[in-house]
DNA sequence: GTATTTTGCGCAAACGTTTGTTTGTTGGGT
DNA sequence: ACCCAACAAACAAACGTTTGCGCAAAATAC
């Protein structure tokens, strides 16, 4: 390997003995716009594609103030509704000439702040994030400031921060109401972060959906914090261990129900015979499961690709979107991890 | 919201009435080695503070040829294996001060060129990456340019560049041995990306394997192509639909499994009566399904935790690593999806 | 043949940092 | 009174781009 100097601008300039602003006019396909003759163009052009030169990102971003990257943070990339919404999200970005910082804040709020911090320090042009847990004072620092944000998912309301998120309340109310159809009076609900709107808007479903028939609520029904496999599992073993246990579990998410479930498996629980399981978000192999899990799917497609086109508005045209929420509905996929039960018990 | 303009280091030495040298310096912590006074430093870190000045990494980055900032990509982050890897992995970064862009590069090998032209663009440190599939002469010639990267899972044997891995042959002979053990003869084999090292390897595991067993190796049973879920379902109705069924399918990846899953669903074989199953890569539910399924397990903490470590030490010291390559062994994890077959049958 | 336009390109500043070098100001020693 | 350290901070160049403006030469117009 012949150890060549990096190639930029200047290199070029002075290679072909010409000035650096008519390489970079070429180069960045203004060179008819500045009567730039054919000849130097192909000059250019061709010993450009020679030495292999590209752009230095960073200098470029530096003196246009602008880097055509969107940055994009999940709270968790293994979560397959996240992974899901940060592919599509990605793919739009792409189409439309950005690219993407993908971080994955671990559902942890302080990586969160670090993670925002640089982006912010990386210039990226707008930020499309589904935010950890209810306050965020960098988050809402950030959009106060006018810098382009898109909440997806999880979004805050005390602020008009634009977002697009599923109808968490209604799909909540239906899984419940299913739930309720088929007998269970006993729900135990596993909550994902409190104070994360898709949580508390669940939350507000299922109570509603018990209030409207009669059913009291009991506090002590509703365990977790997180929307973890692990924190569902445990959950669920408090629950199933009371002496009044309840006959169905209602979780925030997919992989807590997963792990709910493994709480079932290992304390000699058949699912749905002894209780029955409903989970929010679709989880793609949920028909190959012992018991397939009946789930509230959420358009995972639809809330990436609303939320990137809704940045991308603001970014095109420099103001923030002025229908300022999407609210997706929810469908409620009915497998086999709902059983009816007798209502002859309590 | 006051419109206050952009804090800048020279935003703020104006205000202070210094110049901006010594604010640079103050803020990157050298203040004591310049010797400047404690008054000065309290007044510049103080205004700094409440301004929220936070430094400009484009411009950083751009002076000190170096940004601190590292690329992952990965093939699908979809797929548990390399969503833990990549959490590992920017995990060991963010706890030596590194930043990390993770691209998915969803198998498609254009959008791999394209994203490794985003990151040299972005000037990041180093490159830590999953490719996709055999050929990439941009991966070698980034290496021949002496640029830091090291491979994770998959990797490229005609260069020397720096990899952790899997033992994915004898993975793979474990694997099938294990099914022949329970006197299968009919073995399919869904591979994944051929020209990738994984699939290829495993295919030469599977092969010795039969050969060592006097079964001879036949070219149709060799099906698929992709490390997906579909890909899985597709190859496995090809399979199955064989005038002579084979007995058992070894699937290249956990989500190809559970593709093959599904297709055993849909044509009304029972796993593993009608058909045995395995699948490489530890499947966090395996144990969650209908059928748990048997898999091979790779240390995906270590893969992601090893080749990041190679890469920050190549970063530190300047030099690639020595000992270019580290292999890691793989686990038999025995479920239920492998029965015995009564070796009456052919 | 002079005045004007067109053509093709170069100059230099700016983006926000970092850092080697220089400058000015004290205070102490003789 | 004079020299020399030590101290505190300013200057200026550099990183690689982009872009408003300017300028010489060639082409056109009168």
């Amino acid at each position: 390997m012949i150890k060549q100097s990096k190639v930029t601008m200047k290199n070029l300039a002075d290679e072909l003995e010409i000035s650096v602003s008519v390489v970079s006019r070429i180069l960045s396909g203004k060179g008819a716009a500045y009567r730039i003759s054919e000849e130097t163009q192909k000059r250019v052009q061709e010993t450009a594609a020679k030495r292999g030169f590209t752009v230095n990102q960073l200098a470029r971003g530096l003196r246009l103030q602008r880097t055509h990257t969107i940055g994009l943070l999940m709270p968790d990339i293994s979560n397959s509704i996240f992974s899901m919404i940060a592919r599509s999200a990605e793919k739009a970005f792409r189409r439309n000439g950005y690219s993407t910082i993908l971080c994955d804040t671990a559902n942890d709020g302080e990586v969160e702040k670090q993670a925002l911090g640089l982006l912010h320090d990386r210039s990226v042009d707008g930020i499309l994030m589904a935010p950890v847990g209810g306050e965020s004072q960098y988050i809402k620092a950030i959009f106060n400031h006018g810098f382009p944000i898109v909440l997806v998912d999880r979004f805050l309301d005390d602020l008009k921060i634009p977002y697009v998120t599923s109808n968490n309340y209604q799909g909540a109310y239906d899984g419940v109401l299913h739930l309720i159809d088929h007998g269970h009076r006993h729900i135990g609900f596993l909550q994902g972060i409190p104070d994360s709107k898709p949580s508390s808007e669940r939350l507000r479903g299922y109570r509603q959906a018990l209030q409207d028939h009669q059913i009291p609520f009991d506090a002590r029904m509703v365990q977790g914090g997180k929307f973890e496999d692990h924190d569902g599992y445990i959950s669920a073993q408090i629950l199933l261990n009371y002496a009044e246990r309840p006959t169905a579990l209602f979780s925030c998410s997919s992989v807590a129900a997963l792990g709910a479930m493994k709480a079932c498996m290992e304390m000699n629980l058949r699912v749905p015979e002894d209780v029955s399981l409903i989970g929010f978000d679709e989880y793609p192999y949920a028909s190959l499961l012992a018991t397939p899990l009946t789930t509230i799917a959420q358009q995972t497609g639809a809330l990436g690709e609303g939320a990137s086109q809704m940045l991308l508005d603001w970014l095109d045209s420099g103001n923030p979107p002025e229908s300022a929420s999407v609210v997706l509905d929810t469908e409620l996929h009915v497998r086999a991890s709902v059983a009816r039960v007798s209502n002859s018990e309590k």
